[in-house]
DNA sequence: TCGTTTAATAGCAATATTACGATATAATGA
DNA sequence: TCATTATATCGTAATATTGCTATTAAACGA
């Protein structure tokens, strides 16, 4: 019923529907890698909720898990948010210049 | 809670969330302007459902729609798209280049 | 080994989203 | 004026999302 693109980017756009998960990303970047119970902290929802919302990021892909004992690292992955990026400004990059409608 | 950048990017793409959505930006830019019966023929969703879809986007600004006659016109808001753009790019250009995590 | 710490999962309630048929509204043309 | 066309809105069912508590699992240190 619909391109793949166009499922591509609502799949993606998603994921950044919940300021929990723009959230998530920001303090990943800010501090370069993390561990989930400072997200915890940081945003203030419970344990649970942000395990969840970390789920739905590294399904997508975006970030990465790393067990590091009982830890769990997470931080963003470089490769992905390029390639999530590109597909992204694909579709954001519209040439409205010439555009002259009602 | 949550910053109002972090709002704001989250209201965003929530817009983009859906395929018929992604869809609709796309027709509106592809024929410049396009009235809604037009969509649901393009698109194949039901014309309330259309509608719906149409309503969210002009409510976040993206397009803008005028009554012509019988009919309304949709096109997509220059300006704010624009102004959606430059948001998203603040949000999604992170300098990853030094990053060395897990 | 056993308790502690950390994260994931299960289960569930509240809410939001999506889609549709039915109906209302608005504008035009006969 | 009245039928027609085009769109919006209402009401509603099905599904998805969000967030929590309770529990499980996994790893380490005493």
């Amino acid at each position: 019923m619909f391109t793949e693109q166009q499922n591509e980017i609502a799949r993606i756009t998603k994921a950044f529907g919940h300021p929990a998960r723009v959230a998530i990303i920001q303090h990943l970047y800010k501090v370069n890698a993390c561990i989930c119970g400072d997200l915890v902290q940081e945003i203030g929802l419970s344990q649970p909720t942000i395990s969840q919302h970390l789920k739905e990021l590294k399904h997508l892909g975006l970030i990465r898990g790393t067990v590091e004992g009982p830890r769990v690292c997470y931080c963003i992955d470089k490769d992905n948010w390029h390639k999530m990026k590109v597909s992204m400004n694909e579709f954001l990059d519209l040439d409205l210049s010439n555009t002259d409608c009602c």
